[in-house]
DNA sequence: GGTTAGCACTCTAGAGCTTAGAGTGCTAAT
DNA sequence: ATTAGCACTCTAAGCTCTAGAGTGCTAACC
């Protein structure tokens, strides 16, 4: 779309500025404030253009102009430009990810997600990390009394998952441990989505002794690889009541539901992803929720290892600074890459 | 405090009234909705006299009135009459706590959360399940790879609690194994509130080969039961939105931005608790929190055992429907004990 | 003496009106 | 092609007005 290079500045100007203010622009503050050399006229006449062309929204007539979604679309893809987070910010995030403190990856994926969102002051959304994704590594069953034991589950990403099964009383520590062995020289290297209908098949042939004991603990397994497939760590849900455009108190309730449904949101965050340097964003309508059409998604994929593991975005209106999102995600899933 | 039978069929009325409708309530409205036998010239009388005594308020002057604090005091202390729940509302509650679904108690506590807030409308708080006040009943360190173990926690109670921990590189399988039974061994039966100092002063004693790596688990140990020391569930955050004293989008956000420090909640519901029925009532500015001074709580402690080992509250605006809540809430710590 | 009908009075919420101010689009001059 | 000038438009905010709900008081009633 040839848009001449006054009108692209135009446009930036006004998306900058309704970005920072949330008021309309006019032509008299795009020419005092963004000193173009141009009069107001002139402008007003390029506004009008760009309005005809569909970047432009007026409100109603004798209000300024704000950036339609395909503004903003135009925005993000043409005129935005790159900018660089401080030193203190840069920081702020390695240091979640510096080593001493690490433990488990979940505890990181919350801390970033804690401050991701404030250094936005949006809200962040971060799915995974996936198991599914990743290989196995180990099984182990961990007897805590006659009844129960804990399955602990450790995939080749670092990531550790456990939960507390029932035992059969029957169960002699012995026979777990046989069945703990086998498992673990039957799965190894298997990709865990893959586990699901091979182990059953093999159990029926191998193990049919214990195979009641087996199918509990596997249909727990898969429950926990579901739920795993919707966990969603959010950060910043109240940053919403911030913005002006939310000053609505239905908005705000049906944004604060959706956070809850944590399904809906996988949803939204596993949608496939491509974009400029892996980063996806979709604005307005772009998203199919209805909830978020007013809201802009930025997201991008991290990795553990060498394996996509999950999504980290970011939640904001749609009048979002979009370039410091950007910075903040681009800075975050480097060092993701990293450990 | 002498309030006549009929002052008090009054004050009861008004209250069922407003927390009904959210409309102050006019002596017409009492005559007529609650058949009481009198004109609402006496009525008036009447309430002219509960107002003048502190019972009722009234926004202004041609309104009609509306509890006060002390008003609903009173209703809760002397007035309120004991529901019960329907069948369909005990079988739920009953449904969660069924054997065959039990794997961790924080499962349970975690449904709990969501149900008794979708039961009443509010907002649930459960503060637990603490691991200080149970007994110490096994210890295990599960290797993972070659720098991380995983650390398991029972209690008495069946609270489990388990977390990453890194092991030195020089440990071999053998002497972890040694540790661990010397550890169980020492803290058998103790409570876990006494193990931090205890264990300290022993394991330099007869540890002092494996210090370094003890002490750095058991800062980790120390760390995890602080957090467990504020460990707080919600359930219906966003159902505030429901209640009309809430339109105003202040309120709505500091609520909300409450909800997000669990240690002000922890420290909101560790308050001693003393009352009838062992529920206590927090009414309005009762609450030290600002942010609920126009909230009730509603709240008591349940049990794993023998041993209290949280608190279990429902948060709803001063408005509240108490009978019914302190009904929830009685069907629900029943169930506990029976665990 | 307690109860009640009647009535003047009070107060709020909401509707309708008015106006200042911001910003436009058009025209004509540069 | 650009710009100054100006009439025009539209909103937000303040104002007034009014209907309606509910009161408190007085005087009559049982």
């Amino acid at each position: 779309m040839g848009l001449s290079a006054r009108k692209m500045e135009i446009l930036r100007a006004v998306v900058t500025d309704y970005v920072k203010t949330a008021q309309p622009v006019g032509s008299r503050t795009i020419a005092r404030r963004y000193k173009m050399g141009f009069s107001p006229a002139t402008i007003r006449n390029e506004m009008a253009d760009l309005e005809e062309m569909g970047y432009l929204l007026q409100p109603h007539t004798s209000a300024g102009r704000i950036p339609s979604q395909k503004g903003y679309r135009y925005y993000v893809d043409e005129l935005m430009q790159e900018i660089q987070l401080d030193d203190d910010e840069k920081k702020s995030i390695h240091g979640i990810f510096s080593y001493e403190k690490i433990r488990e990856v979940e505890d990181i994926i919350r801390q970033a997600s804690k401050l991701v969102s404030s250094l936005t002051n949006y809200t962040s959304l971060i799915l995974g990390p996936r198991l599914k994704k990743s290989a196995f590594k180990q099984l182990q069953i961990m007897p805590i009394d006659r009844q129960r034991g804990l399955l602990v589950l450790v995939a080749d990403t670092g990531v550790i998952k456990n939960k507390v099964i029932n035992l059969p009383q029957a169960l002699s520590q012995g026979e777990l441990d046989r069945i703990v062995t086998y498992l673990n020289r039957r799965l190894e290297g298997l990709t865990i989505d893959r586990i699901t209908a091979r182990l059953i098949r093999e159990l029926r042939r191998d193990l049919y002794y214990h195979i009641n004991f087996l199918e509990a603990t596997f249909t727990l397994l898969e429950e926990s690889l579901a739920e795993d497939e919707s966990r969603v760590f959010l950060g910043g849900t109240t940053n919403i009541f911030n913005q002006p455009e939310f000053g609505n108190i239905e908005k705000v309730k049906s944004l604060l539901m959706l956070f809850e449904q944590h399904s809906l949101l996988a949803n939204l965050l596993s949608r496939p992803l491509t974009g400029v340097d892996g980063i996806t964003i979709k604005i307005g309508r772009e998203n199919i929720l209805e909830e978020v059409q007013e809201c802009s998604l930025v997201m991008t994929t991290y990795c553990l290892g060498k394996e996509v593991v999950g999504t980290i975005g970011i939640l904001g209106p749609t009048r979002m600074e979009y370039s410091r999102v950007v910075a903040v995600l681009q800075q975050v899933v480097g060092q993701f890459e990293r450990l």
